[in-house]
DNA sequence: CTCACGATTAGA
DNA sequence: CTAATCGTGAGA
């Protein structure tokens, strides 16, 4: 099935959506977390603006027994504290430098696991994305720390939750889409877990990052 | 204290 | 293909 791009502001959030996805919902294993967000929106609110993005690709961390987890064998530091801690926690991390990876804690509290967010599509808010990211809206958001540059996602957001006013998910109505499962991104140093299926997108749509 | 490096991106 | 760029965490 292909997927009709719906970027642009021509979208009404209410009328797609079920509601926001509650604090009990991320208390769910990474796996189901993760198969279930996508398609869902993602909204900001911020200087009066509504940022929002349709979820088309995420990756699950499984924790303890997944050697490409930052909390992997149970490695606890200042950085990753917050994976142990009740699921629906934001946990953002600073990449190469330069950019912020967003993640949603998951599971229950001492249950380490993350939802890593790598793809939306731009349904709303695009000039203030543009704004941010000076690119057209194909590239706006199509990769982990595009479109966190996109929302100006950063450190402010370490902690926060998920379920919160200023930035939660809309749990979509309708899922009308096939899921692609395929091995996770950038993680080739994990021998162990580097083939795991835990790589999940909306098969044909055009903001799935590019290899 | 030192120092190697990363769940990436943009650009040549 | 490589440079960018810096907080983090492991080790001395």
């Amino acid at each position: 099935m292909k997927e009709k791009s719906k970027a642009g502001e021509n979208f009404n959030l209410k009328k797609e959506s079920k509601g926001k996805r509650k604090k009990a919902f991320f208390a769910k294993n990474a796996k189901y977390v993760a198969k279930n967000i996508l398609g869902d929106f993602l909204v900001l609110k911020r200087d009066k603006h509504i940022l929002a993005g349709r979820i088309v690709e995420v990756e699950s961390y499984l924790g303890k027994d997944d050697d490409a987890s930052h909390s992997f064998s149970g490695k606890k530091t200042a950085r990753n504290e917050i994976l142990y801690q009740e699921g629906g926690i934001i946990y953002v991390y600073l990449i190469y430098g330069l950019y912020w990876c967003f993640n949603i804690a998951t599971s229950p509290e001492a249950h380490p696991q993350a939802v890593f967010i790598r793809a939306l599509e731009p349904v709303k808010g695009v000039e203030q994305m543009k704004k941010r990211r000076g690119k057209k809206i194909r590239n706006l958001t199509n990769g982990p720390c595009r479109w966190t540059m996109a929302f100006g996602i950063d450190k402010n957001f370490l902690g926060k939750k998920i379920y919160s006013g200023q930035i939660y998910i809309l749990e979509k109505k309708k899922k009308n889409f096939n899921i692609t499962e395929t091995s996770r991104i950038g993680i080739d140093y994990a021998q162990k877990s580097k083939n795991l299926p835990l790589r999940y997108y909306i098969e044909g749509n055009e903001f799935v990052s590019k290899r």
